[in-house]
DNA sequence: AAAACAAACGTAATTATGACGTTTATAATT
DNA sequence: AATTATAAACGTCATAATTACGTTTGTTTT
C-alpha cells in the first residue's frame, strides 16, 4: 500500500440561514446542471465549495467561498468535519496523468457551516443560481452533499443547546418569541412559551432594550439583545454535568 | 491562484489514556529524534500519525494508526478537526518534483482523538518509543502537534459534560469516586463529593453491582457500571438549553 | 479493642423546572 | 368611542435539582 500524495483538496460550505418571518431554517444550495449531447446527466442541487488555493488557509478558503456566494464576510463559521473517503470521486475530470500513470483523484473536503440571516443575503442576479431550501424540505442533492448537510445540522442541534450560537441566526434586536421559534425550528420540538420566556429573561446576558417592535398589527413585543461580553464573564466557572 | 492538487494527506491521533490509580489524564506521544552529522536537529515528542493509504477511509486510517501504536482496536474515536494550513510543511522530504517543477507539499492532517485506559496499553518493547505524558505536563512537542493536542483536549472537555464518554476512560466496573476523580482531572475543578455522589447514583444508567473493591486498605467501595442501553433509551426526548 | 479514614448517608435552604391559568397592551373593527 | 381579537406578558403551585454543609458507617491497620 502506498500513501496517496495526489488528491483534490476542497472546502464545502453548509450555509444555514434563518428567516425570522417565515420561521424556517434554510440551507443555501446551488444548481448543478450538466448535459451531454443526448441527455441531461445531472439536475440537482449541491453545496458551494471550491478547491483550496495554494498558500491559502482552510479557514480563509471557506470564507472566500462564502463571500463569492453571498457577498458576506464576518459570519459565524465552524469547521465541523472532513470528508475524504476513497470512493469520493466527484468529477470525471478528477483524473490526471503523471508520468504516464493515471490517478483517480480522491476528493477530500473540509466541511464548514455558516450561520447567518437569510435577509442579509441578496440572491438577485446570483451567478450560482443559488436558492434557499428549508432544512426539512431539501431538493435532490448531488454528490454526497446530503450527508454533509445532515451532519452539519446534527452538529448545530447539539451545539445550540450548550452555546449561544442561536443569536448568530437572529437580528441584533429580537423578541423572546423569535428566539423560541428559532429553537423550535432547529430542534423540531414544541416549547412552552411561558417557561421559555421566564428562563430566557432571567439570563443576565439577555438584555431588555428601551424598544418595542414597530409595524406589527398586534401588541408589539419587547425587544432584547444578547451580550456576548456578559455571557463570557459568566462562564469562566461554569460546571454542569448534564450528561 | 491555482488549486493545490498535490499534497500530503495524513491522520494524526491524540491518544488520551486515563490512569485510575494515579488519577491522571495522559497523552501518548512518540519520540522524534533526528540528527545530522554535526548536530541534533530535533529531540522532541510528537503525535502518532501516518499517511492515509490509497483506498483507505479516513476512519480506517486512524484505526490503523492506533492499532500499530498500541495493538488496540475498538476504542472510542472521534475525528475532531482538520489541520492544513499552507505553512504546515512538516518535513524536508515533503518536496517533490513533477515535470521539472518543485512542489512544497502541504501536509493536511485529519486529527482524531481516542479515549482509552492506560492499563490497556503495553508499552514494553514499543517500537515507537511511546510514552504517556500527563496532559498538564507535556514535554517539548514537535511540529504543530501541541496545538492539535490542545484542541483535542478542549473538545473533550466540552463533550464530556454533555455525553457519557467519560466511561470510555474508566474500567467497566468503577467506583463513584473514580468517576469524580476523572471529571476533576479532565476539567481541572473540585467537585463536592456528597453532591456528586447523589447525582450520579440517581442516574438510571449508573448501575450498582453486587460487588465491592478488593485489596484496598480502607473501606472498600461499591462498584458500579454504566449502561449505554439505558442511557440511549432515556435520551430520545431530551431537551435542555443550558446555554 | 481502638484508631484511622475513605465510603456513604443525611438535611435544610435555595433555585430551577414543568404544567398550567390569567391579565395586559395594542391594532383593527364596529 | 367602545368593542373585539390576539399576541405579549405575568403569575402560581407542585416537584425536582442544586448547593452547602454535617454525620454515620464499614473496613483495615495498629
Amino acid at each position: 500500500m502506498k500513501p496517496e500524495k495526489i488528491l483534490n483538496l476542497s472546502v464545502d460550505c453548509v450555509v444555514f440561514g434563518y428567516d425570522t418571518n417565515t420561521k424556517s431554517l434554510n440551507v443555501l444550495l446551488i444548481k448543478r446542471f450538466l448535459e451531454s449531447e443526448t441527455e441531461v446527466l445531472v439536475d440537482d442541487y449541491v453545496l458551494t465549495g471550491y478547491h483550496v488555493y495554494k498558500d491559502e488557509t482552510l479557514d480563509d478558503s471557506a470564507t472566500r467561498v462564502l463571500k463569492e456566494l453571498t457577498g458576506l464576510t464576518n459570519q459565524y463559521k465552524k469547521q465541523f468535519k472532513a470528508f475524504g473517503n476513497p470512493d469520493r470521486l466527484m468529477n470525471p475530470k478528477d483524473l490526471i496523468w503523471i508520468e504516464n500513470e493515471e490517478f483517480n483523484l480522491r476528493t477530500i473536503t473540509i466541511a464548514y457551516y455558516f450561520l447567518l440571516k437569510t435577509e442579509d443575503v441578496d440572491l438577485k442576479d446570483n451567478k450560482f443560481d443559488a436558492k434557499w431550501f428549508p432544512i426539512n424540505a431539501l431538493p435532490e442533492i448531488g454528490f454526497d452533499h446530503e450527508k454533509i448537510i445532515v451532519e452539519a445540522y446534527e452538529d448545530l442541534k447539539v451545539k445550540c443547546l450548550s452555546e449561544p450560537i442561536i443569536f448568530k441566526l437572529l437580528p441584533d434586536k429580537f423578541t423572546i418569541n423569535e428566539v423560541q421559534d428559532l429553537y423550535q425550528s432547529i430542534l423540531g420540538i414544541e416549547i412552552d412559551n411561558r417557561n421559555f420566556r421566564r428562563k430566557l429573561i432571567n439570563k443576565k446576558y439577555i438584555i431588555a432594550l428601551d424598544e418595542k417592535q414597530v409595524g406589527v398589527s398586534k401588541k408589539p413585543a419587547q425587544l432584547y439583545m444578547f451580550s456576548m461580553d456578559i455571557y463570557k464573564k459568566m462562564f469562566s466557572k461554569n460546571y454542569l454535568i448534564s450528561m
